[in-house]
DNA sequence: CCCTAAGCGAGACGGTACGTCAGGTCTTCGG
DNA sequence: CCGAAGACCTGACGTACCGTCTCGCTTAGGG
């Protein structure tokens, strides 16, 4: 049996996936030490250790490199069982704003997402690469609240998942602006003042029905 | 009296203010067209019939000279008396979409944001052109609910600061990240469930209370 | 008697002339300075103490300005009489000499000849502010050994400008060449074995007359 | 044997040699249309047909680049033999002169020179790219003229050299101040009387002796 | 004794070229 | 076919001077 699959059987050289580790890593690195603008892909090259184009040939250009570069580090968040939702709540505000107050992340996101405003494909990407991949917390924290008798189950599917976007707006547009646009810190006053609020909404809701509120 | 004040007395020809209002309004078209990243300094001094010294004598650079071409715009920002505060939230949260629906302003607000994050000049620039400026909306906001006996005066002045300052980040976050990191319409369905959930927040805080709720 | 010439009389305030003075002396210290080249009509004005508009209410450019500021030191050649035509030879190619050895000499003269080239104006303001004035030294070395008896007159004038004009091309070109192009010293030993050559030729050429030769 | 050799082995794409010829000759053009002062890089990358960045690449600047592009043009000075010394002395201040009555020559020559004079690696570029060159048609005409019996052999080599060093001295310096400075033209009158003048200099210092004279 | 016209310092103005830098492509050699 | 190296074209950068143009102010001479 052949090694490779025939229809992806590629002829000379294969591409070196060390060469991807180095390269993203590179990226990263000089994020930190020049930001998004002064990045350019000929430093990135050198500090991977890489030639310019091997670059090329794996990424379009700098928004996709850059993009791939720091997804991961969002994929860095969890929602660790507090016991509580509002405890949950709290704690993937303060996990979003540190990894918010990392200089790659600050003078990535935003440049990206502002790249994005004019490149859909861009825009697909950073929503594959990035946002939407981050639902499934404010997903997997509702069904913990469900599972402990805090929220009752929704039953119309459409609903629930206007309600888990807008959450997920609400929560990622107050830390995002918070932390970048009116540049003041996330702690630990401030992340309970807005779970608070973000629950008493959600709660607020239903005041008027029997049991718990629904997302 | 003398015609001129001492200290402003200039020698030489003086500034053309006719040239300001071009280069701005050329910025603004150039950012309509070209987006942000594609804009050059030379491009608008072109379309504005300017030298690009004369660009740089007055502004430092591309960050700065964007600020404050869209910062008028958000000044238009208004928040008309819809008889009560719930209307007059919901009446801004869509004034402010549709101005990040403006392709200007879609494609600088978030690139100039992350400028900021590694230039500490333009982030104070950003928040005394823009962003400080925009407290205005939720400060009268409270003021009209105030005097329509929506809600109590808070007595503690730090605490009523703090609260604008978290409903200011909530509603700009929400509405900027819904617009566009989701890059999802903000219509009247959405801005009427963010004000609901908004405002039964700020309510929940104190339905043990007597009377009103206060900011 | 009116005290201006009606067709020159001038009304408003009149020229500084202490201002020409100082604007060719800031010419020649910023020609030391910075060399032809280097040398910028604002430089100049802020040497001199004097607006840039003064300058170009006098001087078409830099060329005309540098041709004034360096044509008086041309002057300054003299033909000291030290007895014979040998020694007044001798004498005035190392005049000569030192005087394109000095630095605003070195840089304008090349220069200004060269952008003569392709501006006949300026040729014909070189030619009357420096060149043709220099040929009174060849005409009074004529005329000095004529009357110590070691040249005869010539009686066609004609010819005799045609000689004047070989023997200054061939002076002020050797010395020019050997300074400027050659970059080697004009000593003693050179200007010795140059007059020499000079002098046996014009000799030579009348070996086969009787009584001295003529120029 | 290697192909390489290895201390000249190069990776990486190798220059263009064409666009070193279109360079050059682009710079000639730009000479003849524009003249020194005018011609810019861009200019001359343009009609080359090349970037500026590959003009910056090979050469410092337009110093360097003009006197690379007309030093060819001397090369091309020969001295054809026309049976005596000055029948060869005539042709050569001929041949001379009419290139320097090539618009490229004229607006360079001196231009070049001039900025020599501050720039001590400029100077000896022109020293070695084109004045050093050119002597050896002074060596030349001495050596035929030796051959032919007109002139004695010099035993004293540094005496020789002095010798040959002055002749050039006198006769490009003569030419070159006769065309560019004086701007009168060099016609067979002028090399005629100017040949004669040269070589009864040379032939005078001698009369006393028996024989041929030496250079 | 003022009036008027030009000169003046200052500095902004529309331009042109500079020399550099980054983007993205292409060409060579070697693995 | 991949990869490193580096030359290449393109286009923008931000700066320096150019020569011109307002400004408000000064400085004469002529009425």
């Amino acid at each position: 049996m052949s090694r490779t699959d025939p229809r992806t059987a590629r002829t000379g050289r294969p591409r070196s996936t060390a060469a991807d580790a180095a390269i993203l890593e590179a990226t990263r690195a000089s994020l930190v030490d020049l930001g998004w603008s002064k990045l350019t892909m000929g430093d990135v090259a050198a500090r991977a250790g890489v030639a310019k184009t091997t670059l090329y040939r794996r990424w379009a250009g700098k928004n996709e490199l850059v993009v791939d570069a720091v997804a991961v580090l969002f994929d860095e968040l969890e929602l660790p069982d507090r016991g509580s939702l509002a405890a949950d709540v709290q704690g993937v505000v303060l996990q979003f704003a540190a990894l918010l107050e990392r200089p790659e992340t600050r003078t990535a996101l935003m440049a990206v997402v502002a790249e994005s405003t004019r490149d859909d494909s861009l825009r697909r990407r950073i929503r594959s690469a990035i946002v939407d991949r981050q639902k499934r917390l404010v997903l997997l924290g509702r069904e913990r609240a469900q599972a402990r008798g805090e929220l009752r189950y929704e039953d119309d599917a459409s609903a629930a998942a206007r309600n888990a976007d807008l959450i997920f707006d609400v929560i990622a547009g107050a830390v995002v602006h918070r932390t970048l646009v009116s540049a003041e810190p996330v702690d630990d006053a401030w992340a309970g003042g807005f779970t608070t609020l973000l629950l008493l909404g959600l709660a607020g809701a239903q005041t008027d029905q029997a049991g718990p509120q629904t997302w």
